[in-house]
RNA sequence: GGUCGCGUGGCCGAGUGGUUAGGCAGAGGUCUGCAAAACCUCGUACGGUGGUUCGAAUCCACUCGCGACCUCCA
């Protein structure tokens, strides 16, 4: 089925149709995460957007690079004219070794990643593993022009970029005139305007984290590690940049420069920003420390929340609202989540029960054909529709109610064709496990586990023996499983 | 101050000119030893004020409120 995909761009502000450089081939680039601290539900939301963009390319038949780096060279901390770095002051506090507080917030990371079911990505750089593209590409910058050296640091000269071209046209800012007002940072004091940026710093004796550079012992700045491995890893231009909405300015903006200046040409074609999560109104951060572990949340022990969400209840969580919107995190949100994602996914369970005995399957056209198609096709409308996940999860929630239907015998004469039924079943599974990515959270010696209670509620129920049978429900309700009587037969399904 | 976004029924959250988004919670019903689950029915929501239009939550103007970025941040 070929499909039409529309993305939208943060350059443009538009959305437009999905064209890769070098089809079948696509590169894709992700800012992830600085690793000074346990990731909370705001990298959880920018991972698993892009983990839907990830998955649905190569359910398009792309060969998808997709590159997502770690940033274990901290940048710059604001204030401070030694320097220090974010990682480095965290080792400090920790009084670690910091490629020790990196390491751990990395596997953290990744342990985390892999419980929510993000895929890893292809290529997973570090920033210190790449000091020497990083000072190559400086060099370059400096060659061309648009950088100069001062008193062993490298600047990037915006003045000079803007007789070239426009710094600021992702943001769409005019940079003199928003900086006008604004104060002169203590550790800007060498740069000849405020609003150049770091390329490359000198490091303080104090400075743990240094490497030797033509320029003298130092590290790289802000914004170049991101322009040096997605340059090394998806070519000099690629198809699709991410990140989250706050990278915007200056992060993004200070890429596209860099790779302007050092490679002459446009980064990526498409930029996509996710919006960010938000509690009690404002912005979920790590420097407002008003943030959610999502340790935290999968334990359920923060202030803020009332039990434990698992991860497929916070991915469902995430993926009920559009990528481009805020995301406000109440504890009643958390729990109609938790109830979706068990609904559906008890659908899913049920989906692969069903039967001739259930359905009444017709050769010819169904009563219920036209629904189901109608509900498959918004699916595949709203994904293609810039990865719309909540109107994707509402199209299942409709699927859902057939599967219901048909489970407890509402349906059981309402005909439908084999075509339409199997087209639900695929869209049903498509959606929900290969591209939203939601999957069991059922432990595998439970199936067994279950069979043989089943057995005997239905002898003690058989024998009215009520007592039991009152005990075994409330022995599983504590384990949050429902036994549920049909007329013809039990089943079991999570609460 | 500059750039930009948002304000949808109790909660979360799609939608962007006319058709029920969806989920959760709540009410009633079916089923049931009692339940649970599921299904059926139920809310006439779009910050305010004007305007455009046959018709606006959706477009325009003004206005009120909230937020993001401009400093590290997903």
């Amino acid at each position: 089925m070929h499909q039409i995909l529309r993305i939208y761009n943060s350059l443009t502000r538009q959305k437009e149709v999905f064209q890769p450089l070098n089809p079948p081939f696509v590169g894709m680039y992700l800012c992830g995460p600085t690793v000074y601290g346990n990731p909370h539900l705001g990298h959880a939301r920018a991972a698993i957007t892009f983990d839907i963009v990830f998955r649905y390319l190569q359910h398009l038949k792309y060969k998808v690079r997709y590159v997502r780096n770690i940033t274990d060279v901290g940048h710059l901390e604001r204030d401070l004219d030694e320097g220090k770095d974010k990682i480095q002051q965290q080792a400090e506090l920790e009084a670690v070794s910091p490629m020790e507080v990196a390491q751990r917030y990395t596997n953290n990371y990744r342990r985390n990643m892999q419980q929510l079911n993000v895929l890893p990505p292809s290529i997973e750089p570090c920033a210190s593993g790449h000091i020497p593209e990083q000072i190559a590409m400086i060099k370059k910058i400096i060659e061309h022009g648009f950088a100069y050296v001062v008193d062993g640091s490298v600047y990037f000269d915006v003045a000079k970029y803007n007789q070239m071209d426009h710094y600021g046209k992702l943001s769409r800012r005019i940079i003199e005139a928003a900086r006008s007002g604004t104060r002169a940072l203590a550790n800007q004091i060498d740069k000849k305007k405020p609003v150049d940026f770091a390329l490359w710093k000198k490091a303080t004796p104090m400075h743990i984290m240094r490497w030797s550079s033509p320029w003298g012992e130092g590290f790289p700045g802000w914004h170049i590690e991101c322009s040096a491995m997605s340059a090394k890893y998806l070519g000099k231009q690629f198809d699709i940049h991410g990140g989250g909405m706050d990278l915007l300015f200056p992060h993004h903006e200070c890429e596209i420069v860099q790779a302007q200046a050092a490679l002459k040409t446009n980064l990526a074609t498409y930029w996509l920003h996710n919006n960010l999560v938000t509690i009690d109104g404002v912005k979920m951060g790590k420097s407002l420390g008003n943030f959610i572990t999502l340790d935290a949340f999968f334990t359920g022990k923060h202030l803020a929340i009332d039990q434990p969400y698992s991860p497929m209840t916070l991915r469902f969580f995430i993926l009920q609202a559009h990528y481009r919107s805020t995301l406000s995190v109440t504890v009643e949100g958390l729990k109609a989540a938790h109830q979706g994602y068990r609904k559906l996914m008890n659908g899913w369970y049920l989906l692969a029960q069903l039967d001739d005995e259930t359905v009444a399957f017709s050769t010819q056209n169904g009563a219920l054909d036209e629904a189901i198609y109608e509900d498959c096709a918004a699916c595949y409308r709203a994904i293609n529709d810039d990865f719309n996940t909540a109107k994707i999860l509402a199209g299942l929630f409709n699927l859902l109610k057939k599967i219901n239907g048909w489970h407890n015998g509402i349906l059981r004469d309402t005909s439908v064709s084999t075509t339409a039924f199997n087209q639900l079943r695929s869209t049903y599974a498509t959606f929900m496990i290969d591209l939203l990515g939601l999957k069991e959270e059922r432990e595998a010696a439970t199936d067994q586990m279950m069979e043989m209670i089943q057995t005997i509620y239905q002898e003690a129920k058989a024998e009215k023996r009520y007592h039991q049978i009152d005990f075994i429900r409330h022995s599983l309700h504590k384990m949050g499983i429902a036994i549920q009587d049909h007329q013809n037969g039990i089943c079991w399904a999570y609460q």
